[in-house]
DNA sequence: CTCTATTTTAGTATCTGGTATTAAAGTATA
DNA sequence: TATACTTTAATACCAGATACTAAAATAGAG
């Protein structure tokens, strides 16, 4: 049987760690009371690495994300592109496009890969979405390739509609109709 | 005079760790072929932080940015909530959610606020938008705060029909209806 | 070519935040 | 009281540095 202190403290030890992974062992022991020798042995029964590793893989996880979600301007990978005609973006659903309790993407990232999409067919500096009416077919999925297609169904002066099908393999799982202006 | 080599190296120094902030003395200075003693030196010249503290600013960035984009599961914040009634949520436009060259939001982020919003009035575990009829009435720009408001408008069985009214100050600037399912 | 200044390398002591290991206390508990 | 679990201590070692001193290599000017 695991004394109650000890289990306590691990449990302590984890919530503290997970407010802040950048506290060093000594730290810990000085929070929690003890000596520095039970917080590695601690950390040793519930596997947490030391202060550097944690901060590497929080570094490198976010090192990844920065450029991931900082370029996340664009969201979708373009594929193919003919300004002023059509378009095919991808977009892979990741981990945090995600519901966390379930494994669904959230909608407002389909929509914002239709809508980079719709708005890039516009062959000017700046095109803003006027209306939208969308519509969610079915859920989609932590791993799969969403693929878009867009095309420009009519054009009057500055206004274009744009027709947006988002797939997944053969099966639609989006469609909308965007309303872009174009200005100059 | 700076001898070219110094200065080259030095550039080149930079160029490397801005691609990856990862690497060693150690390592730098076999790839630049010269000493860990000169690489000290260039990077006490450029006044580059240690490996370490490198580390522990590039984990403590991403780490802000780690609750603010990765929580930003839930895009706008919640200042008020009814579930099963209404709820209000404001955005305030951030640099990262404009379009480069203009200073105008991109309509996906105050889709995604309202969005978030709606799915969230649902009161159950998991709530994925079906449809939606949306509409953007003027650009927003950087700065501006976007007040959300939302209400349940028609509910039978499992959907929902949402109504989405977003302001800066009292003007609209976006309309929307969603119709949300929710999921036991 | 020589003298001087800059640049580079070497070496040593020290620090932090650990790992790994062995051993000895302290504490419960049957 | 004997046994098992838990905690602390002590020691040797490592990576990746700082800080400092000093010597070698190189460049440039007269």
């Amino acid at each position: 049987m695991m004394s109650p202190g000890k289990s306590k403290r691990q449990e302590l030890l984890c919530r503290y760690l997970e407010g802040n992974p950048f506290l060093t062992d000594n730290e810990l022991a000085h929070m929690l009371g003890v000596s520095i020798q039970t917080i590695r042995l601690d950390r040793w029964g519930l596997s947490i690495p030391e202060l550097r590793k944690r901060l590497r893989e929080v570094a490198k996880g976010s090192y990844g994300q920065v450029s991931a979600l900082q370029k996340e301007e664009w969201i979708g990978d373009l594929v193919d592109l003919e300004p002023g005609r059509q378009g095919v973006s991808i977009l892979e659903v990741s981990e945090e496009m995600t519901l966390n309790s379930t494994k669904v993407a959230r909608g407002h990232y389909i929509f914002a890969q239709a809508n980079c999409l719709a708005v890039s067919l516009v062959n000017t500096k700046v095109a803003l979405t006027g209306t939208a009416k969308i519509s969610f077919k079915r859920p989609v999925y932590y791993g799969e390739k969403v693929i878009a297609r867009a095309f420009i169904s009519r054009k009057k002066d500055n206004k274009f509609i744009i027709r947006v099908t988002s797939k997944v393999r053969d099966e639609t799982i989006f469609q909308g109709k965007f309303l872009v202006f174009a200005i100059a």
